[in-house]
DNA sequence: ACTCTTGTTCGATTATTTTTGAACAAGTCG
DNA sequence: CGACTTGTTCAAAAATAATCGAACAAGAGT
């Protein structure tokens, strides 16, 4: 890692941390997000509103359902710079929230003549949505269940001496399989079910 | 009372209350911090375990699939106080997490005989743990969904001079409204689907 | 080569959530 | 009535997650 100092000094002394949008907030009187150094029109707030809300509910963080609620707002894709400005977002938050978000198949990333920007466009297959959303948060758990299941039946109590609790314990190891079972076979008719929309 | 020595010299008069069957919890000579008191069953901890991941997988904190492990792998109701010291946690967490887990139908009070304290039992029903939660935290908000779509056709931009703007945001309005109707049929759907195991 | 543009990385900062602990309420029992 | 038990509340501490932002990397154009 070849230390070069380009267009900044050494460690210098941490500027005032300006909070974001201090200078300029002619804050509307009702405020759901962030203020906006942008304009962003009534439809896009509102959409952008929805959608963080929506994210939320899947505890997945503002930002992410910023970025999504504007791109599903526009038209036209959007530039990574875009993002940025009119969501007033660092662009590290903005990378990283798109990175995710293209890993829950959520955001497309497409070309667009004569720019070499990146550009993006909000998923809005139903489909594809949900079944990124269940690929990446629920079907990897879901996978490891079983061995785990099974490693609780290892370590059942197996002492002679208490056949109840066995009983008992052997008892909570099926209906956990069976839980398992229940949900392996529910997601791919999720799945499929959304698939029709 | 006293449960949690901080490496003072607490005359431990009173006897521990001693785990069903559970392996002798041999106090070390000097605890020094943070010493789990273990009077869990390799059952039990592997319970523990695995809803601890369970509940992460929802976002719901790590205190919560403790209580609920233990009980769930517990045959006998345990009393409010059993989880403080089995689990190492507060009384506050454990008051706090009852109280969530309750009303998410997870964990029920039941009554026992000759004792004026609270006991509590893991729900199994899959049909009320999954109820519960769909209703707690899902339905809510898909509640208000309806509401906020609409909210979103009003603001739509109807400018005269930009049609085919106007229709793309009509499009994206009628799309919010078919996954709104789509998860407020499916969720039914998926909860009668759990009432079956 | 140099410079500018565009986006990523990752340590530091900030925000949010979770947990604690001690005061408190509401009994219970002698 | 006290003294004790049992559990709740909530401010504060601790832990965790999200966001920022400066340095960096990769290219494009000159």
């Amino acid at each position: 890692m070849s230390k070069k100092p380009l267009h900044s000094d050494p460690p210098l002394v941490k500027p005032l941390p300006v909070a974001k949008g201090g200078s300029v907030a002619p804050a509307p009187s009702r405020v759901r997000y962030k203020a906006p150094p942008q304009p962003l029109s009534p439809f896009q707030r509102e959409s952008i509103d929805l959608f963080v809300g929506a994210f939320s509910v899947l505890s997945l963080p503002r930002s992410l359902g910023e970025i999504y609620g504007l791109l599903y707002s526009s038209e036209e894709p959007l530039a990574f710079d875009d993002l940025v400005t009119r969501l007033d977002l660092s662009k590290g938050s903005v990378s990283e929230g798109l990175r995710l978000l293209r890993s829950l198949g959520a955001v497309n990333q497409v070309p667009v003549d004569r720019s070499r920007k990146d550009y993006f466009t909000a998923e809005i297959s139903l489909r594809r949505l949900a079944g990124g959303y269940l690929r990446d948060r629920i079907e990897p758990y879901l996978r490891g269940g079983e061995s785990r299941i099974e490693a609780l039946r290892k370590v059942r109590d197996a002492s002679a001496s208490s056949t109840t609790r066995n009983d008992f314990q052997e008892k909570r190891v099926n209906q956990l399989l069976s839980w398992h079972r229940f949900f392996s076979k529910v997601l791919p008719v999720f799945k499929a079910l959304a698939g029709k929309i």
